[in-house]
RNA sequence: GGUCCGAUAGCUCAGUCGGUAGAGCAAAUGGCUUUUAACCAUUGGGUCGAAGGUUCGAGUCCUUCUCGGAUCACCA
């Protein structure tokens, strides 16, 4: 301890003369250089408890901790919290004390029935996080889901689980380890049910042992990380305080990224149920195309290429059609270089998928019916509260871009050129419920195939909720000369300045040359969709670790050096 | 990049008209040991984001800078 403490002084000495701590701690727990270095008077009060458990148990950070089993699984912390004894048990109580007045003691009996009842669970062998201070003898742990109460009794026979080497030996003197803890610390306990007073089922703990420590403090339980900067950057002290927040409004970060995983479960489930083959395309591709914007660029240093990262899979997908796959799909991140926003980030997962024989109709049917699925998957229903506003996903709108500009603005002079400026100006603010945008002008649509019907416009859709667009699908152009002519005019457009103009992609025109099949394709903003089914209005909010400027020393002669952007 | 708002104890925040730096939580010490958001008592903890200016005196007023948030423009 002392020797890795030097070496951090003496590493870090330079900067902690400066007038700032190298590491930025920005009204956080996290430790500045002082801090490291011992003069936080919290920091060093851990690491003296450090001491003094590792002189109690030897080893202080044990290699494993076994869980015995309740009811056929592990014993998480969840599962015993969720246990049918247990939640009968709390149901019991909470049904006694409703009869009881206030302050009244439950009867004795029946709380020894239910006791005698939790006794035949037997033993429990549970692991977690101290979530509350170690006043008194009660703490909670987590395991990052539920809370468990855990009771360790001066008195009582309690004993201390030591970790010396590969042994582990018991012995008496748990109460002493357990005078030792820090909230935050991870400790395991062996030990049997009981109901206290208040209702709630505890362990009472009779085996003791020391699992790892938290050398930070905990961040504040009843606000938990205000800071959203703070929140994203250390989001692992933002998913601790989840799991120790007493209070909160809305999702704890915990639920969000947990409802994320659902709703990705969900449209994977569909797919996978609908006979559509999950691939991998590149990320690292020679040219960047599929889609207008300004790709990342890398270098490969045996073979002396630039390479970019992909903007979108799309054209790598539709090879895959033109292969055979009739029905494929990837869902994976897309790159692109370009500002940062509340809607931005400059990584971002898109689901795509294509399926051949099918057209704009056919896609837009399937989006509305995946979604729906999945939505309901990940939130248990069809209506999700975002802001101010009801969004309901059981229908979806579809209407023409042209008369979508009408409805909101009728007198607007509508032609090629106008209208996108038009659309975006008057009507996508207002498209709050589902609303598939169809009949999009060709000029903006290099990939997308004409309709037959009028060949200036192209089949294609984008799905607006919230004011945001979520989804953009069309028919696909298959034509392989057609195809080749909407590229040279991008790549005009590139000419003329356009720095987003899409890029030619020759290998591309060949595989269409081989013929693809009638084919309709989609891409969804999987991160925009979890924003709206969250509740959350930054994208930042629904990444785990989302782009931040990086963390550096604010001592002046680095100012200097920073770049002015 | 433009505009607006913000930065005070480890955390969340007060700080009036410019006049000795505050609270709750967290921490330490002692007490208590079936508690329920955070048991009771005591104690420690601050270069008020940085630099400069006005003033007898600046957390407070002015200028510049740093960092962050909101918003606008490009973008999914």
């Amino acid at each position: 301890m002392v020797g890795r403490a030097n070496r951090i002084h003496g590493k870090l000495y330079l900067a902690a003369n400066r007038s700032e701590p190298i590491i930025k701690t920005l009204n956080m727990n996290i430790p500045s250089v002082d801090e490291i270095i011992g003069q936080n008077d919290q920091i060093a009060a851990r690491r003296a408890s450090l001491e003094a458990i590792a002189a109690l148990v030897g080893n202080v950070y044990p290699n494993k901790f076994v869980r015995s089993r309740v009811s056929g699984g592990e014993d998480t912390i969840t599962a015993v919290k969720n246990s049918d004894p247990v939640a009968s048990a709390e149901a019991e109580m909470a049904e006694i004390k409703a009869g009881l007045a206030e302050g009244e003691r439950p009867p004795a009996d029946r709380k020894e029935a239910i006791n005698e009842r939790l006794r035949g669970v037997g033993t429990v062998r549970i692991a977690g996080r101290l979530t509350t201070p170690t006043r008194g003898n009660f703490v909670h742990l987590t395991d990052g889901i539920a809370k468990l109460q855990v009771y360790a009794n001066k008195k009582g026979p309690l004993a201390l689980i030591k970790n010396d080497g590969a042994e582990t030996t018991v012995e008496d003197g748990g109460w002493a380890l357990w005078q030792l803890l820090d909230h935050g610390d991870f400790i395991g306990v062996e030990g049997y049910l009981f109901m206290t007073n208040t209702g709630e089922v505890s362990v009472h703990i009779e085996k003791l042992q020391f699992l790892a420590k938290a050398m930070l403090p905990m961040p504040d339980k009843m606000h938990g990380i205000a800071d959203p900067e703070l929140r994203r950057r250390y989001r692992y002290a933002d998913l601790i305080a989840s799991s120790l927040q007493v209070e909160h409004d809305g999702l704890t970060t915990r639920e969000v990224f947990e409802r994320r995983a659902k709703l990705i479960a969900g449209m994977r489930r569909y797919l996978d149920d609908h006979g559509y083959i999950e691939v991998e395309t590149p990320m690292l591709t020679p040219k960047a195309t599929g889609a207008a914007a300004k790709p990342f660029e890398t270098h490969h240093n045996a073979l002396d290429i630039t390479l970019y990262a992909r903007i979108a899979p799309e054209l790598y997908l539709k090879r895959l059609v033109v292969g055979g796959f009739e029905k494929v799909y990837e869902l994976n991140r897309n790159f692109r270089n370009e500002g940062l926003s509340q809607r931005h980030n400059p990584e971002f997962t898109m689901l795509e998928f294509y399926c051949a024989y099918m057209d704009v109709e056919g896609m837009m049917d399937l989006c509305e019916q995946m979604m729906q699925e999945s939505v309901m998957k990940a939130t248990g229903g069809l209506v999700v509260e975002y802001e101010q506003n009801r969004i309901d996903f059981s229908k979806f709108e579809r209407i023409s871009m042209r008369d979508a500009i009408l409805r909101y603005k009728p007198d607007a002079d509508i032609n090629d050129r106008t209208m996108i400026g038009l659309f975006d100006e008057f009507v996508e603010p207002n498209l709050i419920q589902p609303t598939f945008i169809v009949d999009f002008p060709k000029s903006i649509s290099p990939l997308s195939k004409a309709n037959p019907a009028d060949t200036s416009i192209a089949e294609r859709f984008e799905l607006f909720i919230n004011g945001m667009e979520i989804a953009n699908g069309f028919s696909e152009l298959n034509d392989p000369k057609e195809q080749y002519e909407r590229f040279a005019d991008q790549m005009k457009q590139r000419e003329g300045g356009d720095e987003e103009a899409m890029v030619l992609d020759e290998d591309y025109i060949r595989a269409l040359s081989y013929g693809m099949p009638p084919a309709a394709g989609i891409g969804i903003g999987i991160d925009r969709l979890v924003m709206l089914l969250t509740n959350k209005h930054s994208i930042r909010d629904v990444i785990l670790f989302p782009h931040m400027r990086p963390e550096r020393a604010q001592a002046p002669e680095e100012h200097e050096t920073i770049e002015k952007s």
